[in-house]
This record gives C-alpha cells, structure tokens and sequence, in this order.
DNA sequence: GTGAAAGCGCTAACAC
DNA sequence: GTGTTAGCGCTTTCAC
C-alpha cells in the first residue's frame, strides 16, 4: 500500500534515453555545461512524468551542505516573541533553502546539548539562539569550535559574539521624559531579579533616571524571580505603601501587565493614578484594558537579520558582530 | 580557518586497528554481532580521541529514513497554543530521534507547499498540520499520496483524517449552567465569522442552549472576522444595546480578551454586570484583570500526542484515526 | 553535448 | 569476532 517507490535519478535517465549525469546537468542548471534544447525536453518530461523529485539526502551527503539551521530557544519563551521572529527567520534563510530545525534548550545538558550533537552530525549548518540563555562557556565552545552561530535578543549581551540586538533600552529616557511631561513625581521600576538575568535593564533605568536629574528611590522599585505568584506579592506590596510609584517602568511583558493587574484590582486608576509602560511586546497589550503602552521589539527584522547574519557566517563571510535594530516606543492607554 | 575536517568512521578504524563495519557495529550497538570487548574499548577510545560524530546524512541516506518530522502551522498563529504544543510535540518525538523542522502555510501555493517538495526530496517522514488551516483538497492529496500526517486543534474537523482534537465544546453546557447558577439571564455569543472557518463552536453553543432549555436571542449574538478592529466594532454594539448580554461565551482567546476590553472601557463591571467565558487558552488569562475564565486546552498533551500518532503512522501502523483529549473549564474572576 | 565512472560516509549481507 | 564488499542517490571530473 504504502509503498513508497522511490525513483531516482537513473530512473529518469532511463526514461529519457540520457545517462544520469545528463539529468544532474539539467536539473542543477550546471554551468560551462550546454544541453541540446531537445535533450532538455526530453527529460524534463521524464522527470514529470515519472514525478521524481531529487533525494535531498543523498544530495546532501555528496556536497556535504547541512540543509537545515537550528533555532534554539528556552522552553518558557514567550511566546509572541518567538512565533514573530521566527517567521523573520523563516523568510531570511528562504533564499538560501535552508530548513528551520527547531530545538529547546535543556539547561541540564552541557555541552552535548541536542544542537552540538546535530551540528557535530552535519544536520545543522549553523545556530541561531533565540531568546535563550547562552552561557559563556557555550560560546566559548561554539567559538572555538568554530560553530557559527548567532544570538538574537533584545537586549546586548556583553559578552563577543554575532548578535542581533535592539536599542529599546535607549527609549528608557523617553519614557521617563513622557512621565515627567505628564505630571508624575514618582517614578519606579519593575523588573526580573537576580540581577544577572536581568541583561541591564535596571541599570539602564537608573542611568536614564540620572539624566533626568532624578534619583532613585529604592522604595520604588521592585524585583522578583520570572513567576506570576512571586511577582504579584512584591508589586502589590510596592503598590500599598503610602509612597507608592505614580510611574512605572515595567521590564518586561510579563511585569507589565501584573502591574497593571495588580493597580486595578487595588482600584488604582490607569492611567490617572499609574502610569505603566513596558519594555517589549506583546500582541494582547492593545487589546488589554487600558491598552499598555510599550517599547515595542522589531521581533520579525530580528529574525530576518539573524538569519541573514548566519547565513554569511556559514559562508565563512566575516559579518559586523552585532547589529543593532531599532524599537519604538508606543504610547498607549496606561499612561 | 574554518576547515572542518571531517572524521570519517573510515578514521576511527584506521586509528583503531580495524574496519570500518566493527567501528559500524559497535557505534550502532548491532545485535547478532559479539564484539570483543578490548576491540569495543579500542574502538570507543578512538572515537573519543578523534572527537568523531557519525554523519547522519550519510546514515539517513543509507537508511532511507528521514531525520525529521514536519510541523506547519499557519503564519498569524502568534498565540500562545502554539508553543506549549511544540514543547509537546517536541518530547513526543524525543524518543525516535526525530527532529524538528518548522513550517509556515503559504495559502499561494497549493500543492507545492513547502512541505510537500520537502516530503518528496525525502527531507520529512512526516507531517503534524498544527492549528493550521487544511484544505479537503490537500487532505486529499496527502492521503492518496500515502503521506503520514496528522492534524492537531482543538476542534474535532468532520473531514476524515488522522487527528488529535479536543472535548472542549463538550464544557458549553457547563458553561451555560454556570452562567445560569449566577442568576444570568440573556447570554450571549460572541466568536469568529464566516461560519466555515468556525468549526462548529457557535452550533454547539445553540445546542447548549436548547439542552437548557433556552432559546437563542439573535441579538445576543455578534460575530467578526478575525481581525481587532472589526471584532471591536460588533462587540461595542452589542454591548451597547438596551438588551445586551449579561454573560458572553466567547469563541476564541482574542474574542474573550477583546469582550473584556470593550466591557471595561463601557464602563460596565466584570463580572458583575458581565460574566465572561472564553474557549482555549492564552498564558495571559491568569494576569488580566479580572482573570479569564476559559475553557483551557491540553495544549502540550495535544502536541505530544500528535507527535506519537504520527510516529505511528510512519511506521505503517494502523491507529485509531482520532484522539479526543479532555480539556477543562477554569472558572477565574471574569465570570 | 553527453556519458562512464568514481566516490561522498555510511550500513549490512556475506565470507572467513 | 571481524573484515570484505557492494551499494544508497547523487554530483562531477574527465573522456569522447
């Protein structure tokens, strides 16, 4: 039933009377090589006729060119970011054909991660990292191995690597002059804690704040692990002291919208009592009530250059090691 | 630089002192064939020194079994079932080493989609269609062309084919009974348009109704394409009307979310003068306020489901065509 | 212009 | 127990 007869190559050649390296000919369109119009004829239709489609496998093995890149990615990405710039990934390798192999990133595994092993099993030309943590030795390893690979994120990572990055952190003082336009007096953060996942986002906030001839009040910032119990604790708990924020920067979805939740579940008016804006995008927050203002990801460019980025590497082209795309703040309904 | 020489399995035995087929037969641990151990052990040691990875488009080639599975999705799939599906389908497939590879529906090609040539070229062993939009007509051709697929979304499609699907439009009843239980009176639907891309949601709630004895109130209806601006439109009048609804099934995640959003900015209170219930899920539905109460899906059992069938099917074993898997409704605070 | 033949790295039937 | 050998389906050099 299921048989799947395979037709090769030879047996196009037979059908049209040629020998196999003619059709290889015709079918790659192999230059300083010209074939008689008729011959051509005759084996295109052979090759329609008999609807071979040439084995990419083996096609594969004889040029030893991995078909495929892999996207890594953590197993808790959200997911807007991933599914946009994937599809930016997915249009920026079109041209070249590769696949896309997706693989999740098993903290427990060092470095015989899936992605090493199919890399080392030539079923990978090269690795795009998207929105998943990448320890430094990894790079290590990846570099001197000679692994290419690229980094996608928003945020730079400091440590030397291809990388596609964004510059939405340089919006931070915009957000803190649209706070200050606005009225507000008490401007606080939110935002992923330990400090080392946290990729500058603090820091960034505290610098735009000294721009801005503010100081810090450590009242008005909170922190907490990537966990919507945890975060709500400490949000809520910022949100009831006597000197709570009338501003908040939100470093991430995520944090925003708990945020958000949180002030209105405690009758704090959005935005006439708190102001939020965050730091990434969503596709719910214009459809959230009221509508979350944020400093929006080019997530599809980011796929796209990404993939174009690793591409070259594959080639052995040598690329600028980062690029940096830029994001937009959006002002919406919270603030 | 770059000169990634590869070790052949030719090099391990050189180095080892044997040929090639011992290496081959201890690497793939080849029953029916007894090794000496110091021999497994020189073996072993070799490929250990030489850092050697077997070239598994070399093998694929010899073993005429692809590497990998395919899994399609359409391209605005930007929501949350995807991913947790793909975790699923992930571990579904672990076990048989299958890897991965993404693809997006293009609706301009029909049957020359990318899965099909890639199929053909001996790239994919199979097919998961998830949450995708599936024409009879490529159904068609997948089945008399005896290619292994398997569709996964929550709703149970009447064409004949192998999928996995939900009970979810089972739970409208209990819905109803809730909405009921808390003394409502005019409820309402609310989801997607034109009714063939509807897949029965609207029907199984007008048969809900009935079973409870209720009478569907056309004006307690409202329908949309799948699009914010349209969506919004219909939902504010039908809110507005004097006889509005005092509770609202919604058809989809961005019904439910957009219902709550046009209710809260009408000033009306949720769920004090508005109950909500949403089908599927959205990772989001816990932080909104107030929290969504949804008919939530088995989304990673869904993928991991699939991806078993699927392996199935590849192997040429029979299975039950479709696999119902239970979902639950989570009453939050919307309702 | 086209064909014969070698060989990519692997597996497996068969020989010893 | 292990080696020899014959391909898998393709590309490509070299001959004609």
């Amino acid at each position: 039933m299921n048989e799947k007869k395979s037709i090769s190559s030879r047996d196009v050649a037979r059908e049209a009377g040629v020998s196999q390296a003619t059709v290889s000919y015709i079918l790659n369109d192999v230059k300083n090589v010209r074939i008689k119009p008729e011959t051509r004829a005759a084996v295109l239709e052979a090759v329609k006729k008999l609807n071979y489609h040439p084995d990419e496998i083996a096609r594969g093995m004889k040029l030893k060119k991995p078909m495929s890149i892999g996207v890594v990615t953590d197993r808790n990405v959200t997911n807007f970011y991933f599914m946009k710039t994937l599809e930016g990934i997915r249009d920026g390798t079109q041209k070249n054909d590769y696949s896309i192999t997706l693989l999740f990133n098993k903290p427990e595994e060092i470095a015989e991660a899936d992605y090493i092993r199919y890399y080392n099993s030539n079923r990978l030309g090269g690795i795009i990292f998207a929105f998943a943590s990448l320890s430094d030795e990894m790079v290590e390893y990846l570099t001197t191995n000679g692994i290419p690979f690229v980094k996608v994120d928003p945020v730079q990572s400091s440590t030397d690597m291809c990388q596609v990055c964004t510059d939405h952190l340089s919006h931070i003082p915009a957000v803190i002059k649209h706070f200050l336009s606005r009225g507000m007096k008490r401007i606080g953060y939110v935002g992923p804690s330990p400090l080392n996942e946290e990729h500058g986002r603090f820091e960034a906030f505290k610098e735009a704040m000294a721009d801005s001839g503010l100081a810090v009040d450590e009242g008005l910032i909170a922190t907490s692990p990537f966990n919507d119990e945890e975060m709500t604790v400490v949000i809520k708990k910022l949100l009831s002291s006597d000197k709570r924020p009338d501003a908040l920067l939100a470093g991430s979805p995520r944090f925003g919208l708990i945020s958000l939740r949180c002030a209105l579940s405690m009758k704090l008016k959005v935005p006439e009592q708190l102001k939020i804006v965050t730091l990434g995008s969503s596709n719910f927050f214009g459809i959230v009530y009221p509508s979350m203002s944020a400093v929006e990801l080019p997530l599809y460019d980011m796929g796209f250059r990404s993939a174009e980025m690793l591409s070259e590497r594959m080639k052995g082209n040598e690329m600028p090691r980062s690029i940096v795309l830029p994001s937009e703040l959006v002002i919406r309904d919270s603030s």
